[in-house]
RNA sequence: GGGGCCGUCGUCUAGCAUGGAUUAGGAUACAUGCCUGGGGCGCAUGCGAUCCUGGGUUCAAAUCCCAGCGGCCCCA
């Protein structure tokens, strides 16, 4: 066996495993500059499935794609105090260009908001100009100190985000939630990761906004990552940059914002959810190749008629609108072959050789489960069709049970700090509410609230920290 | 932010403690030919290394020292 493979174990050295799987399934790798990466054609393919997905659903709601510049003034970027305080640490500065330095810096973007509602400001005039819904795809680039991690932590990465104009404060809540429940959906249905939604707790929300929900998800090593926000920027950033309309009343309004997005982040929790000891397994819904077929010839035998029966149920399946390869390579073994795929997380493979030409049929193994079965070659369409479908809903409902397992209701800050120590995960814990308490846990456990659900349920215990009277019940996590 | 580990052909690595004979060795990958083919097939030949970068010590540095760059891990 070559190493060619994965060499180690998921759930012995997760950190090594999800380097190994990113690089040797050749979806990303290490760029010449340090913190960035480079998005290889099987991982940009998955971004571009997520693309293609949230373009229609925010298409479909009246949202239109846009540009902005990535150049940020740097008088823009301070004019909501909080927004320049949260980003200033981690932002990129132009200072010169060519030999001249500038009279003014720019801001490599770290987030669009300042520059986009400088616009926002000129283009809005009435109560008729409203709602505005404009989204941007576009990379961004936050100077991180930490080390780098592929897809989770890198310096410049790649994302979209939406930005709203509305005429009241209730619209600009619908719309928060819509671009939530929107991310919901495309991460549970088409990337099988199951989240949890909620708003941020005051020091977790996005520098700037009036409040952010976010959807978190628990990955395999019992760490949270955030997979997706959306903030309610209230009038925050209206009463700064001037965005202002004439309403039905004749009378000046500010605009009520939002702004939400996710990024090539969401690959990485593809990666770490679902991938196992041979490598990556994709979700069906975003797998660039969805079905490898690799034929099994016998020199001197049936040979012409296995690769003419191989390219045959190829076109097949490619009519039907199923992205399939035939790995008719030479210089390759089947087992190597298998092992490739498998590595690669293509969702089904079928196999075809001598024995299944006499037989009319083809063998079936699935990447999720590595189950093999028999096909005969009339069924092939309809089988690949209702496998796909299969596979897709069990790395959802796998991904399910590990989210209930990784999550732990406990009652006092022993138990709390038992846990966030052992097996980690998702505590739920009862919150006063202070400030003062989550900053003590964060401290002490490296714990943060990751959401308060919606959904609130009642307290059934003091305070997890302090043991006076609780607010609400919320999750806290160790995060990436 | 604090601590630790690491950097040698494309990849993984031996050599480094105790500096010099290894022409910097092996495996894998790659190329060519033959042979094969139901779970990483075999044989032969070939190609392939600024020993991360810069400086220092020394008669002599992949090896020792310093700095930088890059990666990984742990803690907060």
């Amino acid at each position: 066996m070559s190493d060619t493979g994965v060499t180690v174990k998921k759930d012995v050295d997760f950190s090594e495993w999800y380097v190994e799987v990113v690089l040797k399934a050749e979806l990303a790798d290490y760029a010449p500059v340090k913190g960035c990466m480079i998005i290889r054609p099987d991982a940009y393919a998955v971004w571009e499935k997520i693309q293609q997905v949230v373009n229609e659903k925010i298409k479909a709601t009246g949202h239109r794609n846009t540009y902005f510049p990535m150049f940020i003034p740097e008088a823009f970027l301070k004019k909501e105090a909080e927004h320049f305080e949260g980003f200033t640490p981690e932002v990129a500065w132009i200072t010169q260009g060519g030999d001249t330095p500038l009279e003014e810096k720019l801001a490599v973007r770290p987030t669009s908001e300042t520059i986009m509602y400088a616009m926002f400001s000129k283009w809005i005039r009435s109560w008729r100009d409203l709602p505005l819904k404009i989204n941007q795809w576009c990379n961004i680039v936050r100077w991180e100190t930490k080390a780098t991690k592929l897809f989770l932590r890198t310096r410049e990465f790649l994302w979209q985000e939406g930005h709203t104009a509305h005429a009241s404060a209730e619209e600009a809540e619908a719309e928060v939630m819509w671009a939530l429940n929107m991310y919901k959906d495309v991460v549970e249905s088409y990337l099988a990761i199951p989240v949890l939604i909620g708003t941020k707790s005051e020091s977790e929300k996005f520098a700037g906004a009036l409040y952010t929900t976010a959807l978190e998800s628990i990955m395999p090593d019992g760490k949270a990552l955030q997979m997706g926000t959306s903030h309610n920027l209230g009038q925050h950033f209206a009463k700064v940059f001037d965005v202002k309309y004439i309403g039905e009343d004749k009378a000046d309004h500010y605009v009520w914002q939002t702004s939400w997005g996710i990024t090539t982040r969401l690959i990485g929790a593809m990666i770490m959810v679902h991938g196992d000891d041979k490598g990556l397994v994709m979700p069906p819904k975003v797998a660039p190749t969805q079905v490898v077929i690799v034929p099994i010839p016998f020199k001197g035998l049936e040979a012409e008629a296995i690769a003419a029966k191989t390219k045959e149920i190829q076109e097949t399946l490619k009519a039907k609108g199923i992205s399939v390869i035939l790995d008719d390579r030479q210089e390759y073994t089947p087992g190597w072959k298998f092992h490739q795929w498998e590595l690669k997380g293509i969702p089904i493979r079928i196999e075809l050789g001598p024995r299944d030409l006499k037989a009319a049929q083809v063998v079936m193994v699935r990447r999720d489960t590595g189950q093999k079965t028999p096909v005969k070659e009339a069924d092939i369409p309809a089988t690949v069709d209702q496998l796909l479908q299969e596979i897709q809903d069990n790395m959802l409902a796998k991904a399910r049970a590990i989210l209930a397992d990784k999550t732990t209701t406990v009652k006092d800050y022993e138990e709390f700090k038992r846990v966030v120590e052992g097996k980690g995960g998702f505590l739920k814990a009862a919150w006063c509410g202070s400030p003062q308490c989550e900053a003590k846990i964060k401290d002490e456990t490296g714990a943060t609230i990751r959401v308060r659900p919606f959904q609130k349920e009642t307290p059934t215990s003091g305070c997890v920290y302090c043991g006076k009277e609780a607010k609400e019940v919320v999750y806290f996590a160790r995060s990436y």
